[in-house]
DNA sequence: TATTATTGTCTAATTTTTAGACAATAATAT
DNA sequence: ATATTATTGTCTAAAAATTAGACAATAATA
């Protein structure tokens, strides 16, 4: 972890991303769990150089366990209380750890430095799923998408940031236009439904909710979509950019 | 300013307070003013402790500047672009105050702390006006209250931040009830419409706009108020805590 | 050609918002 | 005392928006 050393990074200040996606009917999130003994996952996360700006971090973050470039994000808190620290956790992997790689890995100054109390940034990202590679760092043993309701506990007040998340999402999604990044290009107004039936976690009406989605006149539409099934063949839409 | 120094505080994070109040009609912005040549203007702000939260740092840098100690707070943005450090205008000052005592009462080390690039967070609050006793820090000249409209103007993006503040500020009045807190305690129908047009800068009709509000079912009427005009006197209200 | 599941859209019912109206009232003027 | 004035409290109708119900259209299969 020499990436870590001296002054390239902003002290005590990290940045925490929650990165949404969407797939059969589920919302999920983009989960990392660390190479080391004792299951340990943590948002993915990192650090500010002293010549990028938090949105640049973000984006330089999001792009390494993604490999996506263009990214809906959105900053939505900061988490300063007392507290924030990885010391606790950083006992634990000690403590089960003896003879392994992980703890030895640090030398004395980065273990300094990564243990000190930390203000995180909390920004939320949200992707087509299905561009998404997800890739893990080096100090990951693997990075899972998981259902939001089935999140594997996570390191500090991680499982908290991932709720505050939801809350924002929710919040922001019917003043701007941001379901349509969750979704392919290409989608049925039924797709459509769905998505928003999941992020708010209950039902709308089919005639009303298609109307309202037309009349907000951002969706092109296509040709139909004809699946195979014995019934009526959906329109397919596009977001109009 | 040796209160600087040292890791006392975390590194390169401060904190900016747009400390809302209101009075005759007008929503204001208390801003001290630099004790140094060439009017500078500053949101009132200062740095975390180490062993404080970022709300008690927000709370500790305005109870300094109103004597209170209750205040209506709310975190709405982080401010991280590249940039924002206070170089340009250390630069000003030095050229300003050559044989002042401005300048120079910065050792070598605290200048270089208070130069580097700073991610701030953004913090509104919302007083009562009448409560208020305004309080110079230090390193001010002056603390004033200036309309909002009328800010002068402010060192870095400061002024961005107040902008931005307003228009949280507007998103949340009508989800959460915290209109009230920028009134006194006691207030007539009138004045809390005058409060709400003040703040969205657009009439409400009265009779419409008085439904709503007891609708919300948070009020108490109290006593009327009889003020010796020529009319029908109005109810007083208080805000059920 | 009938059947089935689903979609697109129309309309009525209901609720909410907006606008208009007017009586009540506390002082002042007559 | 009584009329006048400015403002407040509240009612109701009109308009708009939301919700719910209905049904025809359609793409496959039986």
């Amino acid at each position: 972890m020499q990436f870590l050393n001296g002054q390239d990074y902003i002290q005590q200040v990290s940045i925490d991303c929650v990165i949404f996606g969407y797939q059969k009917k589920q919302l999920k999130v983009l989960v990392p769990k660390l190479a080391l003994k004792g299951d340990f996952s943590s948002l993915p996360g990192g650090f500010i150089l002293q010549n990028e700006s938090i949105d640049q971090a973000a984006r330089r973050i999001l792009q390494a366990r993604t490999g996506l470039k263009d990214i809906y994000l959105e900053q939505f808190r900061v988490f300063g209380d007392l507290g924030r620290n990885n010391m606790p956790f950083f006992e634990q992997i000690v403590g089960l750890n003896q003879e392994q790689q992980g703890a030895e890995s640090f030398n004395r100054k980065e273990l300094e430095w990564i243990t000190r109390r930390f203000i995180s940034i909390g920004y939320y990202a949200l992707v087509d799923i299905h561009q998404v590679v997800p890739q893990k760092s080096e100090i990951d043993q693997s990075i899972e998408w998981y259902t939001i309701n089935e999140l594997p506990s996570m390191i500090m007040d991680h499982n908290q940031i991932v709720d505050d998340a939801l809350q924002s999402l929710r919040l922001s999604l019917d003043q701007k236009l941001i379901g349509f990044t969750l979704l392919p290009e290409i989608f049925t107004m039924k797709d459509l439904q769905e998505l928003y039936e999941t992020i708010y976690d209950k039902p709308f009406a089919r005639n009303n909710f298609q109307k309202k989605m037309l009349e907000l006149d951002v969706l092109d539409r296509l040709e139909k979509k004809f699946t195979g099934a014995a019934n009526k063949a959906p329109y397919l839409y596009r977001f109009r950019k």
